[in-house]
DNA sequence: AAACAGCGCAACCGCAGAAGG
DNA sequence: ACCTTCTGCGGTTGCGCTGTT
């Protein structure tokens, strides 16, 4: 049987998401959470399909995504990591709590492709594989990675990922910023109408909330996201360190 | 001030794999 | 074991904004 398109149905609403939809959108997944996506815009009432829908929550409605300018830490972990792992925007999007693969694809091909090409040494990923003692960097080249623990955070983090108090002071965003996201959760909204988010927030308790997705309450409850999240990312560590090493 | 070009970002498309019956 | 449905992912597109001429 061939699968039917994504909004075979006529009348579903493409493009944009209106400001409307988002409320609707938003309502029903804090209430709900969204165990059926293709299900989800009936009983929301929105006239969207359901991959629509999963996409612009994902992407852009979910309350642990941070927003704004990429700091330079996190350019250059993805470029790094680019460098591991290619394409596999979700993988990387996972080393970077916060950020979605969309905004991560998008931020390569926009900035971050151009400048690896004009600077090939960017790519370098060799403090990535540094993963014990005898390899620390000697104080050569230091990229802006290497000058704080956020190069730690690289596969060390994956079994501690623990909040550093200890970062160096960065010229932009600090590194905890953006790789634990205990005070960005519901303040980098922005866009969002503010009295919604806090009208969401206190008609329906937190605690519901964090029902709705395990990784958002993860987030949540401060930067525990190293579980099930990571397990997949642990396997491709193992093997490019492993690799790398043999 | 207008036209044009380039950039950035949100959203869509289609495929692949997972899950469930 | 097979089939169907759903979800997740990566590639691509299109539109709006901004800078330049």
């Amino acid at each position: 049987m061939v699968r039917a398109p994504c909004c075979e149905k006529m009348g579903l609403k493409k493009g944009p998401w209106s400001h409307e939809e988002d409320r609707v959108l938003i309502e029903y997944v804090t209430k709900h959470g969204h165990p059926n996506w293709r299900a989800l815009p009936k009983l929301a009432g929105l006239l969207r399909c359901g991959k629509s829908c999963r996409l612009r929550w994902t992407n852009y409605l979910r309350p642990d995504i941070k927003r704004g300018n990429f700091s330079k830490e996190e350019e250059d972990t993805i470029i790094k990591l680019h460098n591991l792992m290619g394409n596999r925007w979700s993988a990387i999007a996972a080393r970077l709590p916060g950020r979605t693969d969309n905004e991560i694809k998008n931020v390569w091909h926009t900035h971050l492709k151009k400048r690896v090409k004009s600077n090939p040494n960017e790519a370098n990923p060799s403090e990535f594989q540094q993963t014990s003692e005898e390899s620390k960097p000697n104080g050569t080249e230091s990229s802006p990675l290497e000058t704080d623990s956020s190069s730690q955070m690289s596969y060390n983090q994956i079994d501690s990922p623990q909040p550093s108090s200890t970062d160096t002071s960065s010229p932009t965003t600090s590194t905890n910023d953006n790789l634990c996201m205990d005070n960005m959760v519901f303040e980098n909204f922005p866009e969002m109408d503010e009295e919604f988010w806090s009208e969401v927030f206190s008609d329906d308790n937190s605690g519901e909330f964090l029902a709705v997705d395990e990784n958002v309450g993860q987030h949540l409850i401060g930067c525990g996201f190293e579980s099930s999240l990571h397990d997949d990312m642990n396997f491709w560590f193992n093997v490019y360190t492993k690799g790398e090493e043999v």
